[in-house]
DNA sequence: ACCAAATCGTCAGTGTACTGTTCGATGTTA
DNA sequence: TAACATCGAACAGTACACTGACGATTTGGT
């Protein structure tokens, strides 16, 4: 079919013209774990975007709204490790969010280094649009795996992320753990 | 909404101290795979950083030599959807392999708007080393899971990406499939 | 009370991952 | 051959994800 006609190139041809030329070259990449990890993560963001473009949201964001929506007034490196991002990332997130109204950020009174996260009005409405839809999500995602299936690869992921967490270069840090030693929320 | 109001800040204190403010807050977050997947993505970003900190590579370029290893001499298209990353996001790339000398790249007689890529041989001599801290990666990542769980967690992985493919907005494109009609490579 | 260590937030810098647009080269077709 | 649609590459713009450093602040030890 095609091949004949660009005869002229000295030789475009690949310097390795083994077998593994063909189709599924370069295989050993298509059956790592870290590399179909990178995939199934830009699958995912890919549906959230198609699911929730009425929202004007990333992953992230959501992500943030449903860790305060649980911890409203967190300082932000306690947010950060809510979501799992660094601070610079809260940071930023944190941000865009308070200059589309989603959150509010107050100096702490306790603790003048610190600015308390709040989820606005907004923020609240949005995140319970939003949980239809990541719902909408996960069942996509998910399609391909049978109900047994998908609580089996749901509880791998869930041991990976916690048994290797702290390998992480950002870390889940659940509220009440880790070196806080106050905060402006929680008092007990 | 949110105004300047935190003159007064008469209470730093969280606007939603309900039930759910402790630990296990904002639990749906956390079982949602969306969000473990992307954990699991900055886990397995982080060990390759670790393991590979000596070659100063990072995972999408470690990537890229692996598909060019097996079909060299394609243009940046090609390796994009070889590597499952877009157009911009490959050109970005190779220009910083192009750089550190792992790649060259030479523009085509065939067709003048392509240029094609190839591996060179510090690069292919990069690959080697890389694949062996690669491996030791894949064993710390799948490290909390035993033979038969990782065999079925990369098969659902391998699922998931597979027959989600399309709906990635940087699906991956196998050499041979998509309209590509003709190639400086596999003159067959 | 003082000082060293630890923290919070930010800034600068690098790299990945997209969208959208533009522009030149191509090839196809009328 | 002259319009047409297409395609590869580059550019501009946005967002995330880090590292390393820094100023302001707070805390812990003495």
């Amino acid at each position: 079919m095609n091949g004949e006609d660009y005869v002229n190139e000295k030789k475009a041809v690949p310097a390795a013209p083994g077998p593994a030329t063909r189709r599924g070259a370069a295989g050993a990449l298509y059956r790592l774990p870290g590399h179909l990890i990178r995939r199934c993560h830009q699958i995912s963001v890919a549906l959230f975007f198609e699911e929730c473009a009425a929202f004007d949201i990333t992953p992230q964001q959501y992500a943030v709204l449903s860790a305060l929506a649980a911890n409203d007034g967190v300082d932000q490196i306690t947010l950060a490790g809510l979501a799992a991002f660094n601070r610079t990332t809260a940071g930023e997130i944190v941000e865009r969010m308070e200059a589309a109204g989603l959150l509010a950020r107050r100096n702490s009174s306790l603790d003048r280094r610190m600015k308390n996260i709040f989820i606005t009005g907004p923020g609240r409405r949005l995140l319970a649009d939003a949980n239809v839809a990541v719902e909408r999500v996960q069942e996509r995602l998910l399609g391909p795996l049978d109900r047994g299936e998908r609580e089996r690869f749901i509880g791998y992921l869930a041991r990976i992320a916690s048994e290797n967490n702290e390998l992480s270069r950002a870390p889940l840090r659940p509220v009440g753990e880790g070196r806080g030693r106050k905060r402006a929320t929680d008092p007990e």
